[in-house]
DNA sequence: GACCGTGATGTAACCGGTTACAGAAACCGG
DNA sequence: CCGGTTTCTGTAACCGGTTACATCACGGTC
């Protein structure tokens, strides 16, 4: 059994409230008793107990982040730059993948149990939840998401991007563009295709872009995409897939064809993880650090400061030319 | 506030270890008492918490993760194989990276205060704190780390692999080898080293492998290694890298110098990330997630089943070889 | 020497649960 | 209808800290 504050009062020969103060270098206290009291603690090799520390204070100091699936890069890169600005504000992380599961909001409410605040990421939990966290009280932030009610909210710029991309796509001579993608289970990814497909309506095309929706934004649902088109001879000018996962697995199918890329067909990705420099994949790249690293300092501000009004970050993209939709790269 | 056992003791009109124990689904309340407790508590939508639970019950239900740096894929990969079977196993996972700040084994020190027990990826903390914790009592596992004492630990297999992709680069023609990587902070940068070294001194090949020091094992690390080859117009016939990111970043380098690869040098990886299929970057596959999930698997084990005796897992590796490796690839 | 103010320390209530043990209620057979 | 079980429920101590408030010792002032 570990040492506790009453071992180390006994052991110094003084009450129990002044070792509490001494550990929390409280004011007060003289100094022959404040070294006694230590003395006695390295003696003991005495830690105060978290959990004692925190019921009396009613404060966790630890955060939770919940995101979806099993993620790829995009989402790692978001964690890590949450856990970086946590770990400066002196604040545990706590992770919480919800992939699959159905309990999923379950597992969230128990987090919410164990933290000052939380980060949702995409639509991992539904808004009624969202709703309901919120209403008990729970600091949130929601990141790719886009914002309910009055809870924070951080996201990456994604109509002004989608609106360029298109344009070089139009630019490059592309006529048929079909969009690769899960609108529904991804806020993102419905209002990329939304830009996508206004901004090629606004062009004089020749033919209204399609939609092709997939389970998953995963290499596997790319290739599964690239498979179909392949066995119907029906490939468009240019795939623009919602996540560069579903573009490198789609372009990784269409290379084993033996199809020109980018002169047959064109392929577009979003987010600009690490492979897709080496796939020469173009794509939209999002701060995907910075998102997490907003997220926390906004939650941060919710937990310290009582902040009400609720905000609302916007983050720029950048458009990334490579040869997968380029000659001239 | 939110209510408390007692309140909704109140409400039921019955004492809190009543509640306490229709919370906990313990035998022995009558029907109708249980219906009322529950009904009380969904009225005033009690939770317990965790924090009085934990206390009482002088356990988190939490374990934590430690892991360096900011980590590229490999870590991030790890820690999702090692959350999914945390998650099975209904526990909270907190994470913890000790990039560069110098109070890391404080912050280790800290979050074993709060979790039942601990995963320590790496040459994160010294051996020291390794063994100060052991003594303490804390649960450990150590991955990608060697054995400190009759802690666990859980490794993929170095030696074997080594050698492999040795003798495949010999057979490939390769006479000069030069592996770069810092065999000091990362044990298994050191086993890939010690391992190639071995076996190419083992063949008849005319010069020693030499060895190239890199502060970090990542792109920007790799790219200065080919920079400075370039500059100095010393190049190997194999540069054998201690991670992928350093290999992506050196051929990355040599590719915009014009060099052919592999046909002038050839460059090899290790760890199998996802950018490497990608770039054609032969490597040593690694089971990361399996890595992780085996990591939680032994510390329930430590933690519920209160074993003593330690346990050393070796998972077994994959040479794959691609073009930038071999002319038939 | 009595009085008072100040600063250091101790006492005890509290944070929100769990649980050993005591006590009450219900049930049983005779 | 009574005593003995059995089953359910309540009381209170405890987990390990924090902190408001009481107390006490001490030094200074008149």
């Amino acid at each position: 059994m570990l040492p506790t504050i009453r071992d180390v009062a006994k052991e110094a020969g003084v009450s129990i409230a002044t070792v509490s103060r001494v550990m929390r270098e409280s004011e007060g206290v003289r100094d022959a008793t404040r070294l006694r009291v230590l003395a006695a603690a390295a003696e003991l090799e005495y830690t105060p107990s978290h959990l004692g520390r925190q019921l009396a204070e009613r404060r966790h100091a630890a955060n939770g982040i919940v995101f979806p699936d099993l993620s790829g890069p995009y989402y790692a890169e978001v964690v890590l730059g949450y856990e970086g600005v946590a770990a400066e504000l002196r604040r545990s992380v706590l992770i919480l993948s919800t992939h699959g599961r159905s309990d999923a909001e379950d597992a969230v409410r128990e987090m919410a149990g164990r933290c000052d605040g939380l980060v949702i990421l995409g639509r991992t939990v539904s808004d009624a939840a969202v709703q309901s966290l919120a209403a008990r009280g729970t600091k949130l932030v929601l990141v790719a998401r886009p914002p309910i009610g009055t809870v924070d909210s951080v996201n990456a710029e994604n109509h002004a991007s989608a609106r360029s991309l298109t344009e070089h796509l139009l630019s490059e001579g592309v006529r048929s563009l079909r969009f690769v993608g899960d609108p529904v289970s991804s806020p993102d990814v419905a209002e990329r295709w939304a830009g996508v497909r206004d901004a090629f309506l606004r062009s004089e095309s020749d033919r209204a872009p399609e939609l092709v929706t997939v389970d998953e934004l995963d290499e596997e649902s790319g290739a599964a995409v690239a498979d179909a088109a392949l066995a119907a001879d029906d490939l468009p000018d240019a795939f623009v897939c919602g996540n560069d996962e579903l573009a490198l697995g789609l372009l990784g199918r269409l290379a084993a064809a033996g199809v020109d890329v980018p002169g047959t067909v064109m392929v577009t990705g979003w987010d600009d993880v690490m492979a897709a420099r080496y796939a020469g994949l173009t794509t939209v790249r999002q701060p995907m650090r910075e998102l997490g690293a907003t997220a926390a300092r906004l939650l941060e501000e919710l937990i310290v400061d009582e902040r009400t009004e609720p905000r609302h970050e916007l983050l720029p993209t950048e458009l990334v030319i490579r040869s997968s939709s380029s000659t001239s790269h």
